[in-house]
DNA sequence: GACAATACGGAGACAGTCTCCGTTTAGCAA
DNA sequence: TTGCTAAACGGAGACTGTCTCCGTATTGTC
């Protein structure tokens, strides 16, 4: 790749995570252009869709969450603090950006999504601490990770689109873990 | 109101619905209104905003909410049928169009919603069954509607956004019916 | 039948998406 | 260095959807 395309590739990426921050994902790409200072054939080149825009900035924090799961695996307490733990992790990651969450979870099992990679990553990461509760034989019978996820992203997701604090989201992750524990 | 402008209005509200079940609801306004047979002008006098045309729109089957709540009221048998079942009911009415799971949860405990009036209804239904459950001693403490009904439209908007069918979205109900029911 | 009051409708301003193609630049080879 | 070519740039403009403005038409009343 050439140096400039290569330059510009990084300017647009940084400028996307900082205008989709500020507004959510559906900011105007041409203004994303315009603030990174290329023309707007320049990222429809370097990315054909939104979703692959949204792709390439996903990359960086997708890192955090094998952080945040390798961290709930060494947790050592209950089952339900473990998970409700991870689920806040989780929710707070996917909600980085506004429309992050339903973009997000929507995506999860779909084997076309543009994104699918990231995901990967995500329920990865999900599956791993949901098999450590497997193992201590704290899940419910025919409890799957895809079903968890699906449930903590449409919590994620009400709570993005309804504007709902940390202090709303908290009782609805609290029903969705009791629901996955054996009672 | 004068004849003509009546006339309109219900044309407008008719194909409005026509359109957004085909397409969802971020079909185009403009269209509804060559459809209609009337031009974009009339639309947006009588429905400024395209929630004020949803708001419309749902009258009709908020209405259909009551009788679904009587039947579930009316249900002899366990408390885990009687929740799972209204759960379907409900999923099944906010799921009528592309966009309304998420349309409707994020409006749910809003009070400046232009679809507030509408979401009352659905709350209001909501609450009777809960309470039924309530009477029964059958749910955990702490359990309220409102939270209810987020998570339920949680799984719905993941559902619709994710075009997951009913076998899919049966699961997930069923970990927030026991989530919220006393182990 | 005339006259307000009310309603109509579509042209057009504006914003966002996305493409096309003439211009510029990086990188290499002589 | 210079010259050359493939690669990349960028912005004008076509297109679509939103929403307003205002000249025109219709309704209902006296």
């Amino acid at each position: 790749m050439r140096a400039d395309a290569l330059r510009n590739r990084t300017r647009i990426i940084d400028t996307a995570r900082e205008v989709f921050r500020e507004q959510g994902y559906d900011a105007s790409l041409d203004e994303i252009a315009k603030r990174a200072g290329v023309g707007a054939g320049t990222l429809y080149r370097h990315f054909p869709t939104r979703d692959a825009l949204l792709d390439a900035i996903m990359q960086t924090w997708v890192d955090r969450v094998e952080e945040a799961a390798e961290k709930a695996l060494a947790f050592e307490g209950p089952p339900r603090e473990l998970l409700l733990g991870w689920f806040d992790v989780y929710v707070g990651l996917i909600s980085l950006h506004r429309g992050g969450p339903a973009k997000i979870t929507s995506a999860l099992g779909d084997p076309d999504s543009p994104i699918r990679t990231k995901c990967e990553v995500l329920t990865g990461a999900f599956e791993r601490v949901m098999q450590r509760l497997r193992d201590a034989d704290a899940l419910r019978e025919g409890v799957d990770t895809v079903q968890a996820a699906r449930l903590v992203g449409g919590v994620a997701t009400v709570a993005d689109d309804g504007g709902l604090d940390a202090a709303a989201v908290r009782p609805l992750l609290v029903v969705v873990a009791d629901g996955l524990l054996r009672a």
